[in-house]
DNA sequence: ATGGTTGTTCCACAA
């Protein structure tokens, strides 16, 4: 089974770029971030003709997520519980259960700038998502979370690691919260199977020449479950679509899974 | 240190 994630930055304007790239990968499933339009406006015609089943929740403008699947979507959730939280607007997870496997498609918040109610929201958002990983652990089930993550893990994930320190992708205080994911069992696809491999970067900016430069971050990531861990093959990061025309600024990743 | 880019939208805002 090949899972993939994509943050395609605007699904409308990168309609030509999503449906060559899944014919020539021909992924199982795709997770999209960054659709950037209402549920209405999402272009699952086009998918569909490709021999996609389709699950979106949209939002106008900002953030958006979107499942596709060859196999049936089943058991949707949209959103993150908000356990006893305030109602959260914006469009950045959703949660299906496809062949057997439960996949949550995520778009985690960038939280910059610091000094502002941004970044609170992101430790309160990944506070919820904590929570939710500790109760899909305690499923029978295969666990598969993936999406922008907007966290740098390490420092090898950065091609600047000091200009980076006061950033919300890799503050300290971010970094320990995405370990604080990973303690509770579970396996970040990549760096478990590439151990050493450095410059290995999922998004580059627009600007400044950073993918020319190879000024990139790794942003994009799988968190397994044991029992999803058990079954991974391979995860690699597809850099082809960034070189393209009118590219999103994130390129996607693949895992597979026996 | 600054400016560099893209997408959506209505003019800045988010990234």
């Amino acid at each position: 089974m090949k899972i993939a994630t994509w943050n395609v930055n605007s699904v409308r304007a990168r309609l030509s770029n999503i449906t060559d790239w899944l014919k020539s990968t021909a992924p199982d499933v795709l997770v999209m971030q960054e659709i950037k339009c209402e549920t209405d406006a999402f272009p699952a015609m086009e998918f569909q003709a490709l021999g996609y089943k389709t699950h979106v929740l949209g939002q106008k403008s900002y953030n958006g997520v979107a499942l596709l699947s060859r196999e049936a979507i089943c058991d949707v959730q949209e959103g993150l519980p908000l356990y006893g939280g305030t109602e959260d607007l914006q469009a950045r997870y959703i949660e299906a259960t496809i062949s057997g496997v439960r996949i949550a498609n995520l778009y985690l918040p960038n939280g910059n700038p610091m000094d502002t109610d941004k970044y609170a929201y992101k430790l309160a958002w990944m506070k919820r998502l904590h929570r939710r990983m500790g109760e899909l652990l305690k499923t029978e089930m295969p666990v598969v979370l993936a999406g922008d993550y907007n966290i740098i893990p390490a420092a090898t994930d950065v091609y600047d690691p000091k200009g980076w320190e006061g950033d919300a992708l890799y503050h300290p205080k971010s970094r320990a919260q995405f370990q604080r994911l990973l303690a509770l069992g579970y396996t970040e696809a990549f760096r478990a199977l590439h151990p050493k491999q450095e410059k290995a970067y999922t998004f580059w900016d627009y600007q400044a020449g950073a993918w020319p430069r190879n000024n990139g971050l790794r942003i994009d990531h799988f968190l397994l479950s044991p029992e999803a861990a058990d079954r991974m093959v391979s995860c690699t990061i597809d850099a082809l679509p960034r070189a393209v025309d009118k590219a999103s600024d994130h390129t996607p990743v693949i895992l597979e899974l026996r």
